[in-house]
Order: C-alpha cells, then sequence, then structure tokens
DNA sequence: CATCTCCGTTACTATTATAGTACCCTTATT
DNA sequence: AATAAGGGTACTATAATAGTAACGGAGATG
C-alpha cells in the first residue's frame, strides 16, 4: 500500500483499484470480510467500493452466497488494456520478426518496481512451457532477470538484492549472493546474461538488458532460449548472441521513442 | 456517466475507472485537457486522478510532451481480468471441444446492458476474420444479437430496439423495425437465430441464447459460422441446429452455476 | 520580438465524501 | 434455542474533493 502525503494523491481510488487488483487467475471470488482483511480497508468503506464496483459492472455479486466475482466490464477493461499497452504492441512485431527469422523462442519482460512483468513471449511451435507468471520474482535464476539487474545502477541493485531471494530451483540456480554478483558483473562486461539450466532443467537462456537511450535507464530485458540436449552453450554464444543484441537495441529504440 | 444518489457509492472510484476506461486500442495516448473534457470531470480534480493513477503505476507520462498512456499496471491487471474472469474460463473448454469436434467456427457474447461484449471465440483454421470488435453494437445485423434480442423481455426489448440503429451492413442486412421483429418472432418459435449474409457478405451464422436457468434471463448468446459458398443455409440447418442448441444449454448451465 | 493562447500545475477553502463506531439482521452452526 | 459470523445500515467527526482562481512555460501568431 503507498502511503503518499501528496496532496494530489487520491487514496480512494487507490484503495479501489486495490480492491480490483485482488481478482485474478487464482482467485476469481472473494468475500466481503475477505477484502476488508486482505486490504485493511475498513468494512464500511468496503462495502461502498465494492458495491460502486459492482453497479459500474466491474464486479458482480452471487446473490445466494454473496461472493464477489470480476464483472463483464473488468473483462472489456482488461481486453483495452492488453491491446492498449503500447509498449506490448510495439514490441510484438519486432520479436515475432526475429523468432521466425531464426526459428527460436524470444521471452521479453519489463522492469517494475522490484519485479518484472511478462510483456510479449513467442514460442518456437515444438516448445511449449506450462502456464508461466505474469509478474516475475526469481530475476536470480533468469536470464531476463540476471540482465536487468546487472544494468542497474549500484543503489538501486543493492535495494533490490536486499529483498530477492535465492530460491533453488534447479542444481544449477545460484544461490549465493556474492556469486550472483560475480555473475552480474561477467553479464555486464559480456554484454549479455546467461542463464544455464538455473531456472529450468534443460533449458538454457541467454539475455540482454532493455534501456531507455535518453534516460540511460533499464527497462527491462529480452531473451532467447534454447533446449540444452540440441543446443550447447557454445553454440548458443557462438551463434545467437548477436541476433540476441541486434534485437534488444531495436527493442530499447522502441521503448526510447514511447517513452521519450 | 451514472448519476447514483445512492449512499453507498463512491463518485470518486466512478471517475477514476472513468478515466482508466479511456485507454485502449484505438486510444493509447490522451491529454489532461482532452480527458478532462471527455471526461466532463473538473481539470484539478483530472489532474488529481491522473496523478494518482500514474504514481500507482496504472498511467505513464511522457516527461516532454506529457501525454498519457498505459503504465505496467494496467498491463498486469488486465492479463488479471482475463485470466480471472470466471465466465469465460468456464465457457472456453466447451466451445473449445465443440468446435474441434465438428469442425466449425463459434463466437460467443454475454449481453451487458445494451450490448453484446464479445467472451470467447474460436475460429475453424481456414477461417480468418479482420479484428473484431469487444463490444458489439449491430445487434440487429447478427446471429449472437438477433439470438438474445429474440428473448428479452418486450419492455427490455421495446428499450434497446429505441437506441439500435439499424445499419446496413451488407445488402441483406435487416434495416426495417417491423421486419426485425419479425425475423426476432420467428427465431424464438425456431429456438435459434439466423444471419444469412447479414453482417459479412458470404457469411452465415447461425445462433442461440443462453441464459441464467435460475433467473430465466437471458445472458448472451452463442454463434456458429459457416461460408456461405460451402455450406447452403439448408445444409446448415439441417446438420448444425441440434450441435447448437445441445452447445447452448451446456453454456447456460455453466452461466446458471457461475451466477447462481 | 512581443503578445497571445493553451495547457499543465499549484493555492486555497467551502462543500462533500469517507472512516469508523455501533448496531441490526440474516444465515449457518452447535 | 443460543451463538457466532458476515453482510448491511445509521450516524457524525474528520478528512478529502470540487471548483475557482491564478501562475508559468511552451508554442503559436502577428
Amino acid at each position: 500500500m503507498h502511503s503518499e502525503n501528496d496532496k494530489y494523491f487520491s487514496k480512494t481510488i487507490e484503495k479501489g483499484l486495490l480492491i480490483l487488483s485482488l481478482f485474478d487467475r487464482d482467485h476469481s471470488k472473494r468475500s466481503l470480510s475477505e477484502i476488508s482483511q486482505i486490504t485493511g480497508i475498513n468494512k464500511t468503506s468496503v462495502f461502498r467500493f465494492v458495491n460502486t464496483l459492482i453497479e459500474l459492472g466491474y464486479l458482480r455479486k452471487n446473490s445466494s452466497n454473496r461472493l464477489i466475482r470480476l464483472g463483464p466490464k473488468s473483462f472489456v477493461l482488461g481486453q483495452n488494456f492488453f491491446h492498449g499497452y503500447d509498449l506490448l504492441q510495439g514490441v510484438k512485431p519486432i520479436i515475432d520478426k526475429t523468432s521466425i527469422q531464426h526459428n527460436v523462442s524470444i521471452d521479453s519482460a519489463l522492469l517494475f518496481g522490484r519485479s518484472l512483468i511478462s510483456l510479449y513471449r513467442r514460442e518456437h511451435p515444438s516448445l511449449i512451457y506450462s502456464r508461466l507468471p505474469i509478474l516475475m520474482d526469481d530475476l536470480h535464476a533468469r536470464a531476463l532477470g540476471k540482465a536487468v539487474l546487472a544494468n542497474l545502477e549500484s543503489e538501486e541493485l543493492t535495494e533490490i538484492l536486499k529483498s530477492l531471494r535465492l530460491t533453488k530451483l534447479t542444481p544449477k540456480t545460484i544461490t549465493k549472493k556474492k556469486d550472483l554478483l560475480n555473475d552480474l558483473k561477467a553479464t555486464r562486461s559480456r554484454g549479455y546474461s546467461v542463464n544455464n539450466e538455473e531456472y529450468f532443467p534443460g533449458m538454457i537462456f541467454i539475455g540482454a538488458p532493455l534501456s531507455n537511450y535518453n534516460t540511460k535507464v533499464v527497462a527491462g530485458a529480452v531473451s532467447l532460449g534454447f533446449r540444452a540436449a540440441e543446443f550447447p552453450l557454445s553454440i548458443i554464444e557462438r551463434n545467437y548472441t548477436g541476433i540476441l543484441t541486434k534485437m534488444a537495441s531495436e527493442l530499447s529504440a522502441i521503448i526510447t521513442s514511447l517513452d521519450a
């Protein structure tokens, strides 16, 4: 929860959106008191806000058990947000083109606060992963994450590292902060990050940062993914890093133009 | 704009969502004064609300030209709304199954207010339409629309017909209210609606209503689509109406269980 | 080059909405 | 029947918003 003292900040809107954002893939129904507990907003206010959202069609209430769910207006809003997000629309054609041209799987993400947001993913037809998260937290175990971390300012990096838990996801996952810092240093000098079966066994990824050329700030990352059985790391580094960095600079140009 | 006298209704939340909903596929950037004009909300309030939405990450502002765009939080919210919308998740497997089993294109929509919301569409691989709308207004020219209209209460029907413009989309589009009423009567007795090249030349659709079995209220519709060149209407009516109505009842059961 | 205009932003209060407590009602539980 | 828990309502002190006014910068216009 934000705690803005800003005069030009509406706490009511913050609360309304906080309530709406409680509904997702894993939480399609919630009760009033549950919402009140989670958000810390008082019961009466939650009642007022939920009532408002129901009247507007963003939520709906089951008349028998009183459980609250997303309404049709949220569904429409969701699609508008998806299709109206200019960064996605800008990034998609470039990733599609590169994926088709070189027959590779590509993933991209944006940095927002301390986590990465999955922006667009294009998979080589034969590869299918299971349901991947929209918000990614395991930055230490991903090519995308390491590409971003390696190019942050040192203050911001230490800030993020403080709250980053180095969870062991595979035998090769980096779990010591010192090892991670060394990896990031190598990443920075190399110009691209390597995830060698650290997130998913049998999968190798290489990643490059995306940045806003004007502000020089890291905005996200792109990665290429390969099956380790088909592509040894040496082959990947020889044949694909050029493709990766070229795509990264194209994407950075787009981001720069949109964020201007 | 709602004008609720309701005591338990937050106008601030209404305004915040009104502002957010101005951003979609066709409007990825807007200025402050533009937002103020469109919404009728006073400039200072728009400034406060937009500022709030920017601080929360739902919008972002270009620092040079001050234009406002969707932010990463909206993108995340959009995906959560899409994947968290239980009606979609409930309807999808049934439509997928039917589409694969009978090799047909299927479209579905929900009634919300006076318009239909496109819920889920599954196309037979060889058919591709251009960008279809999320909100559908031409109810008179669509199988989905006519299936819904034919099963409304007469009061609600006249209410909707009042604001429905019978736009001519193809030579076969129904443009006279009397003809439409006759078609709806036929639709009701038949149990399914027919769109014979009235929306798109060369395409025939048949549609059936979806309803909540408890409340007996029409909730939406499903339709099957065919190329007129391949499937004459007589063949469609002989072979596919059973499939359509069976699917419609399965979907209605889902809707009933979720809306309880 | 001066002026005008538009837009975003800030300052300031009267007015209005919200927070929070208390209380009631319905439903589920024992 | 008693109890508990959750949803919904009433009420008022308190805090937030609406709206007017006014400022400053950027771009347009003469």
